[in-house]
DNA sequence: TGCTTGTTTGTGCCATGGTGCAAGTATTGC
DNA sequence: GCAATACTTGCACCATGGCACAAACAAGCA
């Protein structure tokens, strides 16, 4: 079999037409949702607080239209950072926090895999 | 003293408040830098080589022209993401390894801790 | 001093996206 | 049904940002 491909890239031309855990788990839906700082003020709350808010409660936290903060959550829960669920008129979200943490540790780990492996050392799937 | 700041906060609003570890981690502009998929692709393929990359050879890892691959990898570079040393004519670029993972590690863990915070849980810093 | 290579910066174009306001939808209570 | 509450969606405005092209800058070489 290939054992090229068990070795790293030799280029980042070949790296780009490698496939890896990398690929995956550099997901620019995640990070565009956390690039902004108004979502990460809306996040970070509801990190915070630890439980279920409803939508009015957490447009208390900035200081943007309730419409605004309302995107915005839609948007952190395409990324899969925050879960909703309707209760009567209420919408309550949530953090995800598992899946936050899991993304980011395995994101960590991909990247010291990276780190680790060399022209000579065997297994790479990088 | 006040126990009521060893708990977590109560409501969005007053999480907004309070100053946490979280509020340091969450980093608008790594996020933004990490935001974009052709930013995404070039860190991608500088963790995969594992080695320092000149700027022309990681340029041809993507379809967009050199001056926007400049302009990328010095967008990594103010996120912390990369770091870059000239030699001669030539600018070498490497995926800043360590701390990216720390950044990654260090926010996972400040989350776990948000998550593990209850009402009755004293020492919460959230 | 040119000439070449490697990279960055200036500029304009265009798409994306954050924002407020207003209108619409969903649900409950009277 | 009607009004009130809670949230979402439509729309217009404007700032940001990604992009290509051209020019400038940096460094080595003849």
């Amino acid at each position: 079999m290939a054992q090229t491909s068990k070795n790293p890239p030799r280029t980042p031309a070949s790296a780009a037409r490698r496939r890896s855990p990398l690929d995956r788990l550099l997901d620019p839906e995640l990070f565009k949702a956390l690039g902004d700082p108004t979502r990460l003020l809306l996040l970070a709350c509801l990190c915070k607080c630890a439980r279920e808010c409803a939508v009015s409660e957490i447009g208390a936290c900035c200081h943007v239209d309730l419409s605004v903060v309302s995107r915005h959550l839609a948007t952190l829960e395409r990324a899969g950072a925050v879960r909703s669920r309707r209760e009567g008129r209420t919408v309550f979200y949530a953090a995800r926090f598992d899946h936050l943490t899991s993304a980011l540790r395995d994101l960590a780990v991909a990247i010291d895999h990276c780190a680790q492996c060399r022209p000579d050392s065997p297994g790479c799937d990088c």
